[in-house]
DNA sequence: TTGTGAGTATACCGACCGGTGTGTTTACGT
DNA sequence: ACGTAAACACACCGGTCGGTATACTCACAA
């Protein structure tokens, strides 16, 4: 069941770099940060990251899909499956609250790469689209096992609150949860 | 009372600059653009951008201003001041539904010039925080017309779902608005 | 008439970008 | 003991970046 982001089984060299990447891309933009950094900051030579990764436009999208499991994750370990459908949505609405306080300094990762990848080709695009679809189903279903009349609005809803709590939090300061 | 954005008086070939820069910077992005394309599209030289603007950061500001600055003027022209505090809420996201359908396909340029300019020193910012306070305060102001108990929550939730808004009609398809 | 501000044309600067090629060293599994 | 993969060092590529310098033309106003 963990099918769902594939392990791609990384040397130890291209795991520092991801992790590197992962840490540069987010706190300074993509566009900003260049494979020399990357390099100098992995203590790797420009060589080992594209014989790893082949290109900036691939070690982006495997940062899109580490920050992205990473997020999967957190909100797993944050939730009781066992739960009633309602207090699983006020858990996620905290996990969100939890994630932002501890390392999200800079909103979204997937809307700021949306934001600076204008390019509709870039395969990064698409990702950020999965996640995003992704969050929204999760909050539909919620909805739905809560016996909401019409879940795909609520679960819209939801998401979208969801959203403008991270923008609201990263622009401005404190937000009020419901 | 148009004290809030000032009116800069800008040159026929600076307007031409800042009209140019606007469109390339939202559809492509800050840090793609270089000047050298906004001058040839604008039928300027470079020289005639850097006497008029200072600078790269000083034209994001003027560009951001000036967004800032349409919206608000939509935003007035769709709204009837004398409607009930509640249409007018209701008129603001009917707004921002026209809006985002006109001319708006890589969503909120405030918020993609945050994801941009990740120094956290560039004057940009100020903008798009400026611009983000204002459309809480204005949401606020509604909540508090229309009589309800917290508004500055109430407020807070209006601007936070107005924000999800965007991402959602820009990242996926579309919303449902309530 | 004589400035003056606006704009043009062109060449240039150092720095950095993503990406490649060649060859060498290190570590581990067989 | 040997082969292979991983990582190394380093030099190089064409191109673009933001920004500057010099010198010229043009329109308009005092």
């Amino acid at each position: 069941m963990t099918g769902i982001t594939e392990a791609p089984r990384l040397t130890p060299a291209a795991r520092r770099v991801l992790d590197v990447a992962t840490e540069l891309f987010y706190t300074r933009g993509i566009n900003t940060v260049g494979m020399e950094l990357v390099a100098e900051r992995a203590g790797v030579t420009k060589k080992t990251i594209y014989d790893r990764f082949g290109s900036k436009q691939r070690l982006v999208v495997a940062y899109l899909r580490a920050r992205d499991a990473r997020w999967r994750d957190f909100l797993a370990a944050h939730q009781d499956p066992d739960a009633s459908p309602r207090a699983r949505i006020g858990a996620t609405f905290e996990a969100l609250d939890a994630w932002m306080r501890q390392e999200n300094q800079r909103g979204c990762a997937m809307v700021n790469a949306y934001a600076e990848l204008s390019d509709p080709e870039h395969p990064g695009r698409a990702v950020a689209e999965e996640q995003k679809g992704w969050l929204r189903d999760l909050y539909t279903d919620l909805a739905r096992e809560c016996g909401a009349t019409a879940p795909g609005t609520l679960g819209s809803v939801l998401a979208m609150l969801h959203e403008g709590a991270v923008v609201a939090r990263n622009v401005t300061g404190r937000p009020t949860p419901p």
